[in-house]
DNA sequence: ACTCATTCTTGACCTCCGTCAATTACCGCC
DNA sequence: GGCGGTAATTGACGGAGGTCAAGAATGAGT
């Protein structure tokens, strides 16, 4: 999958999630919004969360998309105890909200620590190419990436997103990703039928 | 300055630094390019430091402008080791190369080790808050935040940098820049020369 | 003060994407 | 099967900013 992530091991979240109750949220639901006091962060057991930020006149900018076994919203682990993004689920997924207290305890351990660590660093890294891709990258690049990131540069793909999510991960308007399937349909490198698409070797060639 | 800053203490940093020597950069000075394997992060004691990425046709997004009292490059302390942005002194700066093993230490210490977790979520906060600068502010609004962050709302701002630099901190061509200052100078908004630059209340209006 | 180089400005043009509006396709539901 | 609502497509248009090239301004060194 993606080489820019670092994922936390079985037993660190185990010993994080300890004790506390997950909880099943259908798609849509929103988790919390920017702005929102919060002192709770959150583990994403199963399903996909969307991580934004919205503009006052509807515009909207993803800054990540969770996967299963990840933490998010670590932000309000020290800082000031607000929300800088909102975060909606895409999927019917599966959380667990961690008291923020609770994973101080854990950093006492130089093992837990380091991956701890290591899974911040792998997010800043993320997050300095995610700036690269939206303000360097066309619409068909980051289309491209989005679902290399997600599923590698393979031919066949099964998305579970609808196309306005998958604009949205993307940044751009449904409209504009319209045009751009269309032009790469015309092209014969890409073919979006359903929650299947097909793809040609060429669509990876400019990573 | 900044309020997504979450500046490191004296303590923390002469820890870190003890018997490593500093290393005077004029400017201009490229400490690492993106791509290049290191084992060493920065502290940067003195000056002003540029952290960017560069397309193959010559277009740069700036990640981070590093101020004095802050680390860089943590990057490369569990990942693996190849920087992932350049970085550029903008100013004569000092600054010092701490090996990657130095840091590992210090973190079995809970104090030292919350304010360099403090400091990290602190980046990722400011590089979320980045990408949605970018991805949403016009030149207008970006110059603005620019300057806010480094020297406050004043009305009178000193500035180290030349036009070609500041254009590139924003992210933008010179020759937008140069368009955007010629409006911002006819509505009376904005005026720079030399290395001063006269600001009315009214440009920070939209943060 | 003169020269040369760099930096800055200005103009003309173009491209990508957003916006708004009008259809059209799709899917659940009674 | 027909109905209605949401999702998706398509068209026309506009604006912000990039590109390329030509001048103007600045500034350092002799």
């Amino acid at each position: 999958m993606s080489d820019l992530f670092t994922h936390l091991g079985e037993d660190f979240l185990e010993r994080l999630g300890e004790g506390l109750p997950a909880r099943e949220i259908p798609r849509g639901t929103i988790l919390f919004v920017e702005g929102q006091e919060g002192d709770h962060f959150f583990c994403l057991l199963r399903g996909q969360v969307r991580l934004f930020r919205s503009t006052g006149d509807g515009r909207e900018v993803t800054l990540h998309m969770v996967e299963a076994g990840d933490l998010f919203a670590e932000i309000v682990l020290f800082e000031r105890d607000t929300y800088p993004a909102s975060a909606v689920a895409v999927e019917d997924s599966l959380v667990r909200a961690v008291p923020r207290g609770r994973l101080l305890g854990l950093l006492a351990e130089a093992p837990l620590r380091e991956e701890f660590i290591r899974n911040l660093v792998g997010k800043m890294r993320f997050l300095s190419q995610q700036l690269y891709v939206l303000a360097t990258m066309d619409v068909r690049q980051r289309l491209a990436r989005f679902l290399a990131v997600r599923f590698g540069q393979v031919p066949l793909i099964t998305l579970d997103l609808n196309k306005q999510e998958t604009a949205a991960a993307i940044s751009v308007r449904p409209e504009t990703l319209s045009r751009a399937l269309t032009s790469l349909k015309e092209q014969g490198l890409l073919r979006w039928s359903g929650k299947t698409i097909t793809v040609d070797p060429r669509f990876w060639e400019d990573l």
